[in-house]
DNA sequence: CCTATTTAGGACTGAAATGGTCCGGTATCC
DNA sequence: GGATACCGGACCATTTCAGTCCTAAATAGG
């Protein structure tokens, strides 16, 4: 699996629909019907993206939401990190000292390079990169990060 | 988050642990105390890695388990696919028709490829890089899957 | 052949996370 | 002032996950 969650999914089709009316201001109901997603779990994203900074808000009548950076400049890291907490395959690569075994597990240090290295992906791909018309073929693989771990 | 089980956790553990008695027959109990993994766990860890073709099993008195292959052509993506199933970020990624959407949707094809770059990424780290010594410092980030994504 | 050992398979349980909903409050526009 | 629309939070049902246990089958050794 390795999967992100439903709303982190959801979150990325709101952010792309946003994307869409760059400079319109949006409001939720609008979003859910153009996104097909409920109305109440629009508002619910609407809400983390907007605490995680990469939304606007305006309340009132005639308010609603807007991206608060153009969409090249947010990537689909921030959109995880801001749905569902940053970006750790394992626990251990996010917090320090809740594993027993932390002192002498091997394992540790090379999760982290491959934790970083999938962060770094993701941070590398933008909303507006979604937002193109999709490929249609399949992809290499990314490059090599075994050559980075060794000591 | 976007984080493996704590099964999976543990199993690269456990096949860390296998990797070192390269030719070995090692019990379920031994792995145990070794690991510092609860046996019940272990035991459970074992038939999934069984099952997924990554290690061999030996019934009876002075049975056991050992590496069904030598640790570098085990790679972390085949222990995640059999702990867990294969990579797939999103639902759409791995199986058709179950999004009412995905005729329209124009993310579908991205995941795809971020999918890929993962997996791929994964499948290039072997269990014997992930037993070596562990590095002290942090790495760069995977190189880029946007130049990819474009139509 | 008999027994101890050890895996195979599956059922089961308690806890946690997830997805989804609703409500009272506040700000803005007309 | 009234209607619109976001804000914050609480809430619940469902699913998933981690972890345990039990019975059956296979092998080694005496």
């Amino acid at each position: 699996m390795l999967r992100l969650s439903k709303l982190t999914d959801y979150g990325m089709v709101v952010m792309a629909a946003l994307a869409d009316a760059e400079d319109d201001t949006r409001n939720a109901a609008d979003l859910a019907t153009s996104t097909g997603v409920a109305p109440p779990t629009v508002r619910k994203l609407l809400k983390r993206l907007n605490r995680g900074g990469l939304v606007n808000s305006a309340r009132g009548a005639r308010g609603g939401y807007r991206l608060a950076r153009p969409a090249e400049d947010i990537s689909i890291a921030d959109v995880i990190a801001a749905l569902e907490g940053p970006v750790s395959l394992t626990e251990c690569a996010a917090h320090d000292g809740l594993c027993s075994m932390e002192s002498v597990c091997r394992l540790r240090g090379h999760w982290r390079v491959i934790n970083d290295a999938i962060r770094g992906a993701l941070a590398d791909v933008s909303v507006a990169d979604m937002n193109r018309p999709a490929p249609n073929m399949p992809l290499q693989p990314a490059p090599g990060i075994a050559s980075r771990l060794g000591s």
